[in-house]
DNA sequence: AATCTTATTGACAACGTTGTCACAAAGGTA
DNA sequence: TACCTTTGTGACAACGTTGTCAATAAGATT
């Protein structure tokens, strides 16, 4: 490995001058640190992160725990946005994944003080409250995809209000009156929120809301649950008073829904509209007629998650601000108007 | 931060003994062990990895470089698969994504050697051969879902023939003979071996292999290319001499399948046998029927390129083997016998 | 009793970097 | 000429850890 001392004997100067020369100092002459650069490049001298980390007491590196996002369709896009981000400074992402065990998450903890995180990204695979336990680790934490039971923790969530809004409001808009709804666990908070919003974009119609048009498509434990989109979308289709368009908590729950059309014989979207929520691309794109669907912002949570890394250190100890990220809708081919 | 100095003079004990007992050195007093140990609790210390890196020469970090594996649905779980190897020896994955960029690979190339990574897998999101630069990396470096050009780099790739064989196999002995194919693009190498292991299974079940009944259903460049599966199912599904099962070379392919045979009312599996390959979960197993498929192993994919990397160090310098994992057939409920 | 092992511990240097301080040379001002 | 400022450079220490070697104490062997 070539070390300053290597480059600064070839090039008959100091450490300290290559030191200044590779971390930008102004006060070099200019031709001093053009041939001992030319000596850098030629020797390919890379500055060893583990003494900068050592000298400095901060390294560049983030890490990232989750329970399960790195690892699952649904919300990689958090780890593409925190790395887009990332980048721009040249910081470096270390992922830790729990699997939801407690000993793991204290160890990873404990791994990313070793490491001198200089903040930590803890992202849940849903969106729900999180308690965290006592982290163990006195720099920037800010949760992604969750947030803190205590409040007392920086956050970036999806507008799963306004998403549920964006949901009816579309299929209002069309001319629907008979929508049905099949949600998500009742133990997440987006199911609670876009509840929320679409019950205000109802009322804002002046159409009410039927509650007995509303099922639980996914039943189970939050990591291992069973989909029953399939069954709901059924028995809901059966009926001779059957909805005109239906409205999933996710898109995995919206192909179910498909299927289950395609096995009454019901054509999308002439004898139903079927809207989906997460803009998980392999679905929505891949299905005909393409899904309409509300985009769950994963890139920019993670990409707004390591700007607020990089802002906390310069705030005070109760700084817990609760960024929302909006969930624009994304019009393709599921849903038609009404006549 | 609490220091091995510290925590030993608190213990009243030298520096030296505090860093024997961290690192389970049996040349400790046991009582010695027990009474610092507690300190080490109370004080909640944490070896500082920069020093031990700078000290040893040596982290214990892997890196995962990726033109996209770590951010697409279909193949996380190397991530997974690595993460779950690493947590066993207390190692640590930190991901870079080049999004195929060859200046950002070879900063990150920059950036694993300042790290001082043990070792790299370079992972690719198709299988397909793979010509590396100059990697300026002088560590193991194991390539995962693909190979280098050359031959000369260690690999980890799924068993992509037997996959097709798999596939074809299955269907034949459920006694179709017309039976349709819809691949990926022909520039992913994976193609042309699954392509091989159908034959093979077609001539040991003495089927002539009807060329006229291949089609690809993925066009255009590799990172962006259009799904015309839909297409193709549809413009073979209405030929009067329909085949009575179809093959995709993946879920995504399937899937829109799927939806080919709802639009013409065909009902699966009575009407059309629909086999997919990837075993993408929330689509496989979201699908109803749900869809029997072939799975891309890729978390033992993950796995083994790290065990592959540790393996590395010990190996002389032209050490390139060729590890295939197979690729198990999923049944589920999308292809039905013949009677 | 003298010597040799073995077990346990500590002093010290070194890893590669950067912050602090100092010094020399050059230029400007009184 | 004497003094001050600016510019460019280097010597040295320190960050926290572990490898090397030495020192001590305790026990075993002759």
């Amino acid at each position: 490995m070539v070390t300053l001392r290597e480059v600064a004997e070839r090039a008959g100067v100091s450490i300290k001058t290559v030191s200044r020369i590779v971390n930008g100092d102004a006060a070099v002459k200019a031709e001093t640190r053009d041939a001992v650069l030319l000596h850098i490049k030629e020797m390919n001298y890379v500055p060893d992160q583990a003494a900068r980390m050592m000298r400095s007491g901060t390294s560049n590196v983030v890490g990232l725990m989750t329970d399960a996002v790195a690892t699952t369709p649904y919300s990689v896009d958090i780890v593409r946005g925190a790395q887009a981000e990332l980048k721009r400074d040249h910081k470096t992402l270390i992922i830790a994944n729990t699997d939801g065990d407690p000993a793991l998450e204290a160890e990873y903890w404990r791994m990313f003080r070793a490491h001198k995180a200089v903040g930590v990204i803890y992202a849940a695979m849903f969106h729900r409250s999180q308690s965290m336990g006592h982290p163990d680790f006195n720099k920037a934490v800010v949760l992604a995809n969750c947030f803190s039971k205590e409040g007392d923790r920086a956050s970036v969530i999806p507008d799963d209000e306004g998403g549920g809004y964006a949901q009816a409001d579309y299929l209002l808009k069309l001319g629907h009156r008979r929508i049905g709804i099949i949600t998500l666990s009742p133990m997440i908070e987006a199911t609670t929120l876009r509840g929320r919003g679409m019950r205000r974009a109802f009322r804002e119609h002046g159409v009410t809301f039927e509650y007995d048009l509303e099922k639980v498509g996914a039943v189970g434990p939050l990591m291992g649950e069973t989909v029953v989109a399939y069954d709901m979308a059924l028995s809901m289709l059966m009926k001779k008073n059957r909805p005109t368009a239906l409205i999933c908590g996710n898109d995995v729950l919206a192909l179910q829904v498909f299927s289950a059309a395609a096995h009454l014989g019901l054509s999308v979207p002439q004898d139903l509209s079927i809207m989906g929520f997460d803009d998980l691309k392999v679905i929505s794109e891949t299905l005909r007629p393409a899904l309409t669907t509300v985009a769950l912002p994963y890139f920019e949570i993670g990409r707004m998650a390591v700007e607020m890394v990089k802002l906390a250190s310069d705030e005070k100890e109760g700084w817990a601000p609760k960024v929302l990220v909006p969930c624009p809708l994304v019009i393709r081919e599921s849903c038609r108007a009404l006549v």
